[in-house]
DNA sequence: CTGTTAGCGCATTCAA
DNA sequence: TTGAATGCGCTAACAG
């Protein structure tokens, strides 16, 4: 490994004058300059950046905690984070918490031993007080996917509630009025707040939520199908699913197809997400676009902005909106 | 920030004393190391792994490049190297090379810069030479997905030729005769190597292979919908497809569909790599189950033990079989 | 404009 | 068994 003093040592110069000239701080002479440059050229030198990160207390890497990278989500999640640490100087060090509260803790507390300054996370079960302690700890913590007033200037976060109103308003349109819905049997922040958004479509639309036309199930292919068989055998009739996301919906869609209904002709069906799956489908899927990977730039952005020392803590949030996808499982209540 | 020597004076003793204690290395007498260990307690005493890492000149971190972190393929591939890396007590820096020579290059001088004494790599535009080269100069190299006989030792990669033979089998055991293929357009070398099996399978199976039933397209969903136009216009008949892989599987069994066959009665389809997809299309896919979390894994782990000094070169190869997935898209040839 | 010096936190000598 | 001293590579403060 070449070091600054074989650079200085070789042009002739003290090691302070090398580091002025790789740093472009400090005045240096002309002459000396191009001097040492070649030198640097001659001998290939690169900073030690371990050694810098020691110096400067900061690893120049950006930490991302997410359940499972595996996730076409939170690898959408991570994509867009990588980019915006690149952007930055920064690289983006990952660790999967797993879906449990222990091992999220345990993922901040590596990041920040290992000298990450910022941390991007997607945090499912931690509490809103944890993570405010913790954002105290912290400065260079942002949360994404989660709003907590408190912290609000450090959350990155979508407008679930509008996001699923915005879908009854489009079957509304199409003159839907008995609407079903699958959700998730995990009812904690975004499916809730995704039934909510239903809720409130519904009481805009002067419409009647029926209770029997709510199914729950979990939020995966299986749990689609499950709730569509629910839905079914409940007696009800019903021309629309709203689903918690697009597995689910894709889910439904396969029951439906299966018993006999065609999708949308009989049956329209609506995704949350914008997943890789909306067009690989028969029909294609209509659906929420979740910005994730926007979101995630944005996040990363935000937490090195927050992790230094200039920071002024600003009194705002950082919300995203919906938009509506639409593809080939929505068509106008039959008649 | 805590250090050690702050350690060492609340303790009353030397700070080679409480290194001794914490790296459990070297005599400590009995009193003296329950004392400093409480101090460590009460201070809550972490070594700055910044400064163990310029000191050892090992970052304990592996990184990772891959074209995009997002795609499912690659989402796997840094599930299974994030689960490796912090099982041995590494954390994975990861690096978009999104598809390009050049930031290949860069992606690796970038992560060897950050101190990454551990690189695992998925490299598409490289030439072998290039690898070869680089593999001299970093010891703690890795390609997967990838064989090059001179460096088959830090090559962990899948037998895409014996999977796509394997795919002819069953369809041959159904009683297929007219097989068409589905293509990519990019015929580097998993096309190459996957094409090459087919025929390889033929031969085997004492089959004609008919050049008129190979289509090339992109390697995504309209690419196999392409694919798929062109083998119905070339009036050649057929009663199965192989796909390059599951989204050109799909794109097929979409204009198959569209265009009045019947999937898998008239037509049978086959993708590749086992993706989400497969689950979540109609009818479900069978296809080779391309094992690359487990892959990445195993990738990772070596990465990080060829990366130590007491490293010795191992003259074998890592390669990982092919399972056939049977899923609904496959039913005997009509008669 | 340039050189000298000091020190970041730690682990490893070498002495005691 | 313990302590003192040293240096990893770099930058910032201070001198000149």
């Amino acid at each position: 490994m070449v070091t600054i003093s074989d650079v200085a040592r070789a042009a002739g110069v003290s090691s302070a004058t090398v580091s002025r000239v790789v740093n472009g701080k400090g005045k240096v002479g002309d002459a000396c300059r191009a001097r040492v440059q070649k030198i640097i050229q001659e001998l290939g030198y690169k900073p030690n950046s371990s050694s810098q990160a020691f110096l400067h207390r900061q690893t120049m890497n950006v930490g991302l905690i997410t359940p499972k990278i595996s996730m076409e989500f939170f690898g959408n999640l991570a994509a867009g984070a990588e980019v915006a640490a690149r952007a930055n100087g920064y690289s983006l060090l990952i660790c999967n918490s797993l879906y449990e509260e222990e091992s999220e803790m345990a993922a901040i507390e590596s990041l920040h031993g290992k000298g990450c300054e910022s941390i991007l996370m997607h945090s499912d079960y931690l509490t809103d007080k944890q993570l405010i302690e913790l954002s105290e700890r912290y400065k260079g913590l942002v949360f994404i996917n989660r709003y907590i007033p408190k912290i609000a200037n450090r959350c990155v976060w979508f407008d679930n509630v509008a996001s699923s109103a915005q879908i009854v308003d489009l079957l509304a349109s199409q003159g839907h009025k008995h609407i079903a819905v699958a959700t998730s049997i995990y009812q904690n922040r975004d499916p809730q707040q995704r039934l909510l958004g239903v809720r409130q479509g519904f009481m805009m639309q002067g419409l009647n939520f029926n209770e029997k036309l709510l199914a729950e199930s979990t939020a995966n292919l299986e749990g689609g199908k499950a709730c569509a068989r629910e839905l079914l055998q409940s007696g009800e009739s019903f021309s629309a699913v709203i689903a918690y996301n697009d597995l689910m919906a894709v889910g439904v869609v396969h029951e439906l197809v299966k018993n006999g209904y065609q999708v949308p002709q009989q049956v329209s069906v609506v995704g949350f997400d914008d997943s890789a799956l909306c067009k690989a489908c028969i029909p294609t899927l209509s659906t929420i676009k979740y910005p994730i990977e926007e979101m995630a730039n944005y996040a990363a952005k935000l937490a090195i902005d927050l992790a230094k020392d200039t920071a002024t803590p600003e009194n705002k949030t950082h919300l995203f909106t919906p938009a509506l996808i639409e593809r080939d499982s929505v068509a106008p209540a039959p008649v």
